[in-house]
DNA sequence: GATGAATGAGTGTTCATTCAT
DNA sequence: GATGAATGAACACTCATTCAT
């Protein structure tokens, strides 16, 4: 089981989703298709797996982070965010093409929706607890820095990261999420 | 030729990545597929087309918002880069999955480098010739914005903007752009 | 096409229903799986086609020997409806346990309703119009009379017509449609 | 083992043959499919063990009702037998169409003999020493009205008997034997 | 004796691509 | 150039049967 779900991991790193196929999975875990069928009942559920394995990974790296500056200044809480969620993506880093392509398709949307509301209350919780916090409407603010941080990444990955840069990346992210979020403070006070 | 081009397009939006197959294009497209096969050299060449004209149309459009902001304030600038490529993207939203998919293929990696590098530069260089412009490094504020925008507006896309708040969400992508900007900018004068 | 109907009789023949499958058929008709596919939407189309060929055949010999029988004699039409319908039974002899099993597949049952339904109307009609009939529910005799016949027969297939004895089989059954027949009509005369 | 062979004629009554597999078998059960291959050699041998007991049940049945008839009129006879048939088939009907099926395979085909020819056998012997009979060729009446029995009732179950009206086939079938079994009579005394 | 995880051959079906007409 | 019938490799999934524990 723990092989199937091994193996499932390294075919998708290194064949990638297309050439993707249970009889490849079972193969390089060492069973056979029929072991593999009594584990995941379909080919999607084994994908999904993976998927699901990885956003709760995203999700707790930023709960976690949001935890532990709940009641810090937001410049810390958007540092700590940007840095837990790139832990985690670089970990896996050869993975996250294939991963985006599961979330693409069509009923794997409620496993993202659920990683991104998970992200995102966490964020606006402490945003709203933040010493230095006063925003008009946090919801909307975090909901804007996780699909930028879900959204942004990755295109990140691709191109910069692999470039072995990431630290840059790491710190250009920060920027831009703190200067964000200091803008929304400013709004507070000076409304539109 | 471009009743093929058209019908890659539909069969994309209304059938998606997966049950698109050549027969249904060439059926829709109302030719034969040996004809198809005459002008696409096989199925990855049909997807490749459409990818590349979105992906050209998107860079245009930049470069454009680019071109006609080149002496403006930098504010200016974000705003104008930001609604020019929500414009594009929102044209034909009911495509974005289904090219996101294509783009994530490995052989893709190339035709999105283009776009990307493309739109990076236009935005670097009105970035140097920008009224209030002074940064120490505009290639990477370049970089970092397009990668927030080509990454980020597909996350927005599906949860955000199919809500029909696309409204909202580029208001709040523009504030963080210029946000950033500004923050770039204030460190050129005091460096960290 | 008519290569693979052609090929479907015969592995059903030899092989049986349960070592009936595409690629087999498709093999013996020399032709490939795709091509099989492209005249015959699944494999249960196959078996379909067959069956109903089958079904046909028999409701239309039925339904010739009454119209040729419209206003002669019950015994004469009681006669020529068994030998038509075993003449059609014993050229296919081989193929009928196969056809059964189909038949008794759930979805294949509309098929046999309307070859039992076409042949029990024309019985009927035979009946009424027939020069010495006076029967009160020519339907219900109509009815039983298929039944016998569509149920009898096979039982009769595998186990007397197989020893070569077809001819005693249908004189046999002749005699039981016959005496049946006026059995009903005596009834008219004497109600119970 | 009773559990067993109850859990398959559960299995085959609620799910039908195509769905009918060892697996389900033995969940049904109550054991694992290592018990039940170490009742049953192979699934075939569970669908025979089920076939073979209603075979068993159909032909006592006959027996018994000859039995019982040995020295009664043919008509009595003829009721009798045909009483004893429905009522068996009945009390299983919703299994009739499995049983029909596993029937219809090659090798049950031994099974069956066995059945209709115990039944046939115990028929002629009635016919023999019926108190009104004299028949020329008391086996091939017997044949012919066990053929009949056999493979009309089916035909009739799925059609005529599902609509509630099982006493009318009852009725007509009787008076089919009876006419049928009097002719024959009539046979001998002024040959042909 | 009982278990049930493991096996893997077998099957239906799809679809990119070719090529004779 | 256009056609579309033909191809066949590829794949998801099932299930009868075995055998180590």
């Amino acid at each position: 089981m723990e092989a199937i779900f091994e193996a499932t991991l390294q075919v998708l790193s290194s064949d990638g989703l297309i050439r993707f196929n249970t009889t490849r999975v079972a193969r390089r875990a060492g069973v056979s298709v029929g072991t593999l069928y009594q584990y995941f009942p379909n080919k999607q559920a084994l994908l999904f797996a993976v998927l699901e394995r990885h956003l709760v990974m995203l999700a707790e790296a930023i709960e976690k982070a949001c935890d532990e500056n709940r009641h810090a200044a937001v410049e810390m809480l958007a540092e700590a965010v940007v840095k837990a969620y790139l832990r985690v993506q670089m970990a896996q880093a050869e993975l996250s093409p294939a991963l985006y392509r599961i979330s693409l398709e069509l009923d794997a949307r409620e496993l993202t929706e659920l990683a991104t509301r998970r992200s995102a209350k966490a964020i606006a919780t402490s945003l709203s607890t933040a010493g230095d916090g006063d925003f008009s409407d946090p919801r909307l603010v975090a909901e804007t820095l996780t699909a930028a941080l879900y959204g942004t990444v990755p295109a990140f990955c691709h191109r910069v990261l692999s470039e072995a840069n990431g630290v840059e990346a790491q710190k250009q992210l920060t920027m831009m999420f703190q200067s964000y979020i200091r803008a929304q403070k400013a709004h507070v006070s000076q409304p539109e």
